[in-house]
DNA sequence: TTGTACGCGTTATCAG
DNA sequence: CTGATAACGCGTACAA
């Protein structure tokens, strides 16, 4: 495969010691098996010169230890958005010794089978299965052949592996909070809200966001004004569903469900001759490219995806002592906060304690602390030529 | 590693034969070895029924081939548009049984050099170096340890590592010869062009496409308007320089350095109460998402980056025996093309031989076929929630 | 304190 | 036609 390598014997010859002492040495072990200090330093010395790298490949052999992992995605690999996703478990991966195989299923269950059992030939640690967007899906049986986490997905049948998420519920919270801190105690739509029955298949973002909605809301004692359900997250709904309600009502403030839902709705309140935020507020979920594009840039929740890939292949790393937790242990569900990155589409309506100038909303005391930011912002994404 | 796995010599054991014969059954080389028919079968049978796979470990510690390639990209990996590159790659490596490793160096040589280690001590049979956009880069010494090519990117330092590469020279006739075709013979002003020294960091695309593009106006006796230069190949300094260009002059055809130079432009026509193609056509290369979201939709001379992700692996594999070809092997440079994207932002200006309905452009006989549209197009990108 | 010997799961050589 | 046996490179009981 190369030019040839130089081995854990070489170094031993070449450092006149045997085999064994190379490799206590080598692996940290030298003092605590006593070595010569003297030996010792003949070993690294030559390990260092002669350029010698252990072969992982004949110590996963031994060990069963890869320093691998196996990162399976529905499509989330080479996708604009999520493939945050991936950077984060990269960056973790390598922070950790241990390198990635990416690969993507397409949404096929048997190329699926097919790839998990491919890395697991290979030896990997373990695999992180991951979703596209937040939904349930049936763990594949290939799976048990190994440790495993799930990556924005929970397992709908029952299942030991442990899943991680974004809080999508708190988010809820934060979105309503936001409103609610701004002085909105009143008019508040909702647009993208669906039964559970017309929503992507399996996503839950739309139950979990309106239920932390609407707990917010009815904690705060105000009562929404209307919500209008969008079986399609995308901008054309949006600006559907905004139309229809401004048809029959004047509200103040805007929750979207997505992002994209949000843009339409822009276009839709444009259309009416009112402005964001003067006239309507209008917040909402993902933190999507396009919520810096449009103007005034849009106040979101945003989905975590670095962190989520971070925190996957933590879990996936360190698992493993946690199913004793009780008899019925059920698999651990991680779930990531939503920061909220303030924009400028919310209105600030009532005054309150605290400073005006830093952009409209984050102010007032609501119940739970609010997420600002926070440090997994990941890098710039640039052009290609 | 995982719930225990079934061996060779299981398989051997539960069908009654040595671990000899049943490798060789397995591996297809019974007959060869005149193995009995029965044996045979009783492995064959052995082996679905406990489930066997071979363990690509042991196999690769012994034979050298670990049916695993490295991926190293500067940060191609999880860039909305160039991703497309893995997504070639990943389906080629599949076809031919291969497992990718994937990782990103964010241009840091350290960091390039540990991973590209970090894959040789998993034993790859190879490892594809990419680029975001095509350049010229200094090859890592790191690389010499095994077979490898060079993709998106050629070697700035001599060396024997083949290169993929688009064929941009031929992009800048196609260009060209869209605008020829469709019968601008005059008037046609460059936004762009700029001195290589001007041009991103080792960029080839610059230099390349103008020298396509210049051969075949100089080719057709027809001479450039202008040509402006843009450092930045952004949508604001395509605007820039497109105001400054109809400022002093009236093209009717505009050759643009890249779409994102394209956008710019159409805004600058815009704001000069032209429209486009009526009063000026465009003409553009990479094929980027904002190609198909603007109207009308801009022709484009698309970057294959599917294509160069599938060549790449191929090569990988294939490669090795093209060490011979003569005593100065020069790298292998493979060049893919570059097809064309039809839409509408070129206009038809004088009538020519063929079918007129097909959308504008596309016609007349230009020197050297027009490649159109072409399998490579890889699947949609989709939303996030 | 150091060296010997064995095994991880395969493939490959070489006598029977 | 088949069955020992060695080897790939490393880790580690065990013996010296």
């Amino acid at each position: 495969m190369a030019t040839n390598r130089v081995t854990l014997a070489d170094v031993a010859r070449s450092a006149g010691v045997s085999q064994t002492a190379a490799s206590f040495v080598l692996s940290g072990r030298g003092a605590e098996m006593r070595i010569s200090a003297d030996a010792q330093e003949r070993v690294r010395r030559a390990a260092r010169e002669t350029g010698y790298r252990p072969n992982i490949v004949s110590r996963s052999l031994r060990t069963g230890t890869s320093h691998t992992i196996g990162f399976v995605s529905d499509t989330v690999a080479t996708t604009p958005f999520a493939g945050h996703l991936i950077w984060g478990a990269l960056d973790a991966a390598r922070e950790r010794g241990h390198l990635l195989f990416i690969c993507e299923t397409e949404g096929d269950p048997d190329l699926e089978r097919e790839l998990i059992d491919a890395m697991h030939d290979r030896g990997v640690d373990g695999i992180v299965l991951a979703s596209m967007y937040t939904r349930k899906i049936t763990v594949p049986r290939a799976l048990i052949n190994g440790p495993a986490v799930l990556l924005n997905a929970v397992a709908s049948n029952r299942s030991p592996i442990p899943s991680i998420v974004p809080d999508e519920t708190d988010a809820g919270r934060t979105a309503a909070g936001v409103l609610l801190d701004a002085g909105h105690t009143d008019r508040i739509a909702l647009i993208g809200a669906a039964p559970p029955r017309q929503t992507p298949k399996g996503s839950l973002a739309a139950v979990q966001r309106l239920q932390g909605i609407a707990e917010t809301l009815d904690r705060a004692g105000v009562a929404m004004l209307d919500a209008i359900p969008c079986p399609e997250w995308q901008p054309r709904s949006g600006y559907e569903a905004t139309r229809r309600l401004l048809e029959k009502t004047t509200p103040t403030a805007l929750i979207c469900f997505n992002d994209r839902l949000a843009v339409g709705a822009y276009q839709a309140i444009s259309d009416a001759g009112l402005e964001v935020p003067e006239d309507i507020s209008v917040v909402s979920f993902d933190d999507d490219l396009i919520a810096d594009w449009v103007r005034p840039g849009l106040t979101t929740v945003a989905l975590p995806h670095y962190e989520l890939g971070r925190k996957a292949v933590h879990v996936l790393l360190d698992g493993g002592h946690d199913r004793s937790t009780g008899a019925d242990a059920r698999p651990a569900i991680h779930k990531i906060a939503m920061p909220l990155r303030t924009r400028d589409s919310v209105r600030v309506v009532a005054a309150a304690a605290s400073e005006p100038p830093p952009g409209p909303g984050e102010v007032l005391g609501s119940p739970g602390p609010r997420e600002v930011l926070g440090p997994s912002g990941p890098r710039e994404v640039l052009g290609q030529t």
